[in-house]
DNA sequence: CGGTTGATTGCATTCGAAGTCAATTTTGCC
DNA sequence: GGCAAAATTGACTTCGAATGCAATCAACCG
């Protein structure tokens, strides 16, 4: 019993276990499990068998050795604990599943991990890569030289020639501005994300701009990181900066620290959301949607987004010679009520 | 420049080119990537310059087919969208990557996917799985015949003798139906997770049991499916259960749905929470602190966990031979301020 | 019926690194 | 200096599946 167990456990069946069962060659072991090879309706069905019996699993290793492609892409992601990129990493995921694809994970606790990380990537021969952490041109470059199809998400490498999928965070926070200004803001407050984040810098930039064009000159801003805390102090913060005044809005770096930042108006400040201060976010995660906040923000098209890098990475994959092609997706703006966006109507 | 570029792309190198470039065998190569084999500082030194100038590293593929070991943990998650499993994920990622072992992730949109998935598990020839998604017997068997160890995430098989870590979530249901009771609370109205969800019924249950041993009449149940809608909706239709009565407190499968049922008991009753109603949750999620919510819950010792999966795990792997045991971590209670805790205070 | 075509099948090689074993060198010690 | 012990090194084989090539076989045509 014990032995026989062991026996089992031991011994993984092979394709050569395969082929002695059913009386044929390896090679036609492998070729019946090739989809589209050529081999008669009797063989297929003898190999079928046998493989049945030995519980037969072609190896992956082993093919990818011998084809060159692992089946495997790799996906680094950084500050996985926000809640925006769980979304996408599922979605990612299950879209490569689709295509036979895995993925092997790699999540940066801090950003400063990826050096090492970029070795693992490279060792385990991934076919391709799909990265939400910051690369720099070096970086960058050890993929390229490796033949490894890279494609950014939200992210993008200046001056060089790379796939990306981006969701335009400049042109959302845009839209933004330009209805909170026509409701008749005209003090801001910023809460930003880490001062080395090309997200919340776009985001910022975006805002920023708009604000300058039409002249105003009631800005504040105080940094934040992506959480809830920057969200909840970073209001705080920018009452101090306005010398006690309260501006009319804050425009914050993600959903969470707009979350953040409406609790703490409410709580520590006294202040009722949208009437006495508009808060806008940016991604449109779930918790944007709830009752108690209803966010104002721009929600990133994350189907799409997950949609087209996949579709791109398997075609640099297949065709490695293609060009780089980057995509950008237009946010959908979510009304809200965290924010008033209309101008207040004068009743008589 | 493009050929030369070509080449590049085409050429990875391998342990020979190595070889060639640094005069040695590629025998010698392999040992001096081998940590702990026997070479001389000169060799060492050549093979790495060698290694260096070729940009060179070693294929994992090709050392997994040969070693019999892919360092590659399979990492099974259903219904990834949940708050809670993120968390999860990124810890066992990491802790996985400290021991050098990547995982590969697969994500189950439907349970009823897993078949497919478990075959993909098996072809990659991972080193162990990590799963939080139910096996049955005949599933499992299919990783013990492989010698692939499993840890269940959460969950168990009954009457098998597998790898677990669990967080003991009936005694945490107690303890949170005890001071609920002492509290004054009588009506007891639960939202629970899907019918067929292992973390649901052993949550319910363990609420249901101390509320019958107590004889504790007023219940009624609702189900839902782990999400915020199902919370929002579950306490109207509880309220319709009491013929418009209002439980005194609703027991919720997990945070997010507790989180729902605050909303809409806000929302849509206008009920105030936690004087009118005492909502508790499960998991400890970050939004459970959120200030509008500010949930009684128990939270599940997420690092201890996933730190106790990893170790167990690699322990199976390094000795296939090892007795599986079960590890239950006790959930740690967050008093909170949405259920009224103590007995009420008595004011002459 | 001979010859041609096309499908099927097996043999042998290949992918890249690891590890066994034996040959060689170095080291240590009296 | 000489010899045993230890360290270093290389040749060769191995892991499991895929594939080019040649051999075999069946089908088909005039």
């Amino acid at each position: 019993m014990a032995n026989r167990r062991k026996e089992n456990q031991g011994h993984r069946a092979t394709s050569y276990d395969v082929a002695r069962l059913a009386g044929v060659s390896q090679s036609a072991v492998s070729r019946v499990f090739k989809p589209g090879a050529s081999a008669s309706a009797e063989m297929r069905e003898r190999v079928h068998k046998a493989a049945r019996d030995l519980g037969y699993r072609p190896n992956a290793i082993a093919r990818g050795l011998i084809t060159q492609r692992s089946n495997m892409v790799g996906v680094i992601i950084s500050r996985l604990t926000n809640l925006y990129y769980p979304e996408v990493l599922v979605q990612l995921t299950q879209r490569f599943g689709d295509q036979g694809v895995r993925v092997l994970l790699f999540a940066l606790e801090q950003e400063r991990d990826i050096d090492d990380i970029l070795d693992q990537v490279l060792q385990y021969r991934v076919d391709g890569v799909v990265t939400a952490a910051r690369l720099d041109a070096d970086q960058l470059a050890l993929f390229d030289n490796a033949g490894i199809p890279v494609v950014f998400y939200n992210r993008d490498v200046a001056g060089s020639h790379v796939n990306s999928v981006r969701c335009d965070q400049a042109d959302g926070e845009r839209w933004l501005v330009e209805r909170l200004l026509a409701a008749g803001h005209r003090s801001f407050g910023i809460i930003s994300g880490p001062e080395d984040s090309f997200v919340s810098n776009e985001r910022i930039q975006g805002a920023i701009q708009p604000l300058r064009e039409h002249g105003i000159e009631q800005l504040e801003i105080t940094h934040g990181d992506f959480d809830y805390e920057s969200g909840y102090a970073g209001i705080g913060r920018l009452i101090s900066a306005f010398r006690g005044d309260i501006p009319d809005v804050v425009i914050c770096a993600n959903d969470v620290t707009a979350i953040g930042c409406i609790d703490g108006a409410r709580g520590e400040h006294n202040l009722s959301v949208p009437q006495q201060l508009s808060v806008v976010g940016f991604d449109g995660v779930g918790p944007a949607g709830w009752a108690a906040y209803r966010l104002t923000t721009i929600r990133q098209p994350v189907r799409r987004m997950t949609e087209s890098a996949v579709a791109m990475l398997m075609d640099r994959i297949e065709n490695p010679l293609m060009t780089p092609e980057k995509r950008v997706f237009a946010g959908i703006p979510i009304g809200g009520d965290s924010a008033r966006l209309r101008e207040p109507t004068l009743v008589g």
